[in-house]
DNA sequence: CTGTTAGCGCCTTCAG
DNA sequence: CTGAAGGCGCTAACAG
């Protein structure tokens, strides 16, 4: 009845508590052969120290919150596994809260992931409320705000220049050759990074001179069923276009199963770029061109500056995870 | 500095903690008054309680934790947003350990999951090394085994036969006419249930005195890409086959672009059949034909039935949240 | 190198 | 309906 507790160990190695909590710890000297007794007693009775326990005689838990707005985009899970192979072999464990991309059920999650003093938390982009912000502005408390690079972080920011990418989309595309340039995305009133892509796509064409050509936003989260059916209505209008961006490899890749359906001849009648660089792209028939974001190495980045040390830096710290153009036989 | 506590709030709202506690927990009557005036000095001073003293004192943690084999497949990010849904709205949160399909590397996290003192532990499938089993015997903890229904639960196992998924495919291949089925997989040593497909499949050809044409396994974890490789290579024997099944979507989706990558019609030429009913393989130029497993609701079923009651059922318990057919236009 | 002494912040039990 | 007392299991100072 009941777990092994400390007491229990120190007995039966007849050692005090705190010796116990010590090797346990890996703290402070401790005699070989002390050691080895405890370690005994403690495989003897199966002692599992209790966290809640440490966490409240130590004031700080070994815990990452980690609020990620969704998990149905493959880019977030994949940020997740980036920030568990981080903590691997670290006594850190992630606490998720999916916020559905609404700042308001992030503010409540955080208020609830706060609740057991986190060491750290590791949030999507900078939009929070003002309550939010208040409890992340706590100092003894690490921020790491992914994703974005683009704004002003609380501790620090990890991830990519989404305005970037999207000029640089731009820029690939016209140095192609192409000036009929169309975009399909998604719904961007929650999606700000696919925005700020935009907004790079427009700048990139515009420091050239040129416009979109036309556009068309499926009105709803991103998907390849979607981006399939959003590529069709564009091309329904019969503008004359060259290439379309879209707002990322699941809407691309499902423009690409248009193009196949239809028969539409890729790149030469029409191009196509996408955004995040996913597996499904390489195994299309023409591999996608597309932008590879480094989403495995912002999770991972990210614990690991925020383990480094338990205290912010003086200046907010922006590390920036990159992106490469991919460069298919769509564009 | 520090965090207000259960005794500043009664300080200020002029009652003993006891009293804040209760209505913190929303326990045991409470004038109406007297709960305003804790509410007013919890919201003035911005008290968040502290989870980890209260899990220390009733020797119990809102914490569900959660070993899922991996997060690249997205079939667990599916299941985990099941979890998360079936959370949302409890004080439970879940906290997650990768164990990259490794029954060692899942006891050392259940080790030190456990050291939360988890009301719950959610797993997958029923291989644990023996010290597993031991640690999820343990009476006070609620188990769900997840995905997998064939075989012996602990406490409660949620999914679907698998056996019976590969048999279905068969015979659904064979009732449409096709007899020269062959089969492209990936590597099982790990994902034993593509195993327990495989062997549905076999199950359910022999019954009709019929056997596998072909086999083609991939040394290592399902992809979209190696789907495509294996397919081709299968396909280079030059042995006469109308019908491959894949051991999953990921698998099959490859192969649908091996088809259209050289010009091979499907399903005159070829069928293809897949498993876990994924969104791609419904944008596919023709919508694949595969077996939908109900992966988000494992997830959020597990949960709800872990927090119907702190106590096990007298019976271990199985939960069949079943499959469909998904017939799409490549089979 | 090891032991002693106080809590950490909350919940449980028992009285009122 | 509310309060007082005690302790959950561990860690943080100090001593020695």
């Amino acid at each position: 009845m009941g777990n092994p507790t400390l007491t229990d160990v120190a007995r039966l190695a007849g050692v005090s508590e705190n010796t116990v909590s010590r090797v346990v710890r890996d703290k402070g000297p401790i005699a070989e052969k002390t050691r080895r007794r405890v370690m005994d007693a403690i495989e003897q009775l199966g002692y599992v120290p209790n966290r809640a326990a440490g966490s409240l005689a130590s004031a700080s838990s070994p815990i990452i919150a980690v609020l990620l707005p969704s998990l149905s985009n493959i880019v977030f899970p994949d940020v997740l596994r980036g920030i568990h192979a981080g903590l691997a072999g670290t006594a850190y464990q992630a606490m998720v809260g999916v916020t559905d991309y609404d700042p308001e059920k992030e503010q409540a999650l955080l208020a609830s992931l706060l609740a057991w003093r986190p060491a750290a938390v590791i949030t999507t982009g900078f939009d929070h409320t003002p309550e939010s912000r208040k409890m992340l502005m706590d100092d003894r408390l690490r921020v790491a705000e992914l994703m974005d690079i683009d704004g002003q972080p609380i501790d620090i920011a990890v991830g990519l220049s989404h305005h970037g990418a999207g000029r640089a989309t731009a820029r690939h595309l016209l140095a192609r050759g192409y000036r009929r340039i169309a975009y399909v995305g998604h719904d961007w009133s929650t999606d700000r990074r696919a925005r700020r892509r935009y907004e790079g796509i427009v700048a990139g064409l515009s420091e050239a001179g040129l416009s979109l050509t036309a556009k068309c936003r499926h009105d709803g989260p991103s998907s390849t069923l979607a981006g399939r059916r959003a590529l069709a209505r564009l091309l329904s209008d019969n503008i004359a276009v060259d290439a379309v961006i879209f707002s990322n490899d699941d809407m691309a890749v499902g423009g690409a199963m248009h193009c196949l359906a239809e028969g539409i001849r890729v790149p030469e009648r029409l191009a196509l770029f996408g955004f995040n660089g996913l597996e499904i792209g390489e195994a299309l028939p023409q591999p996608l061109s597309t932008i590879r974001s480094n989403r495995f190495l912002i999770g991972r980045k990210a614990v690991e500056t925020l383990l480094e040390t338990r205290k912010r830096p003086d200046e907010p710290l922006i590390i920036d995870t990159g992106f490469d153009i991919v460069e298919g036989a769509t564009a």
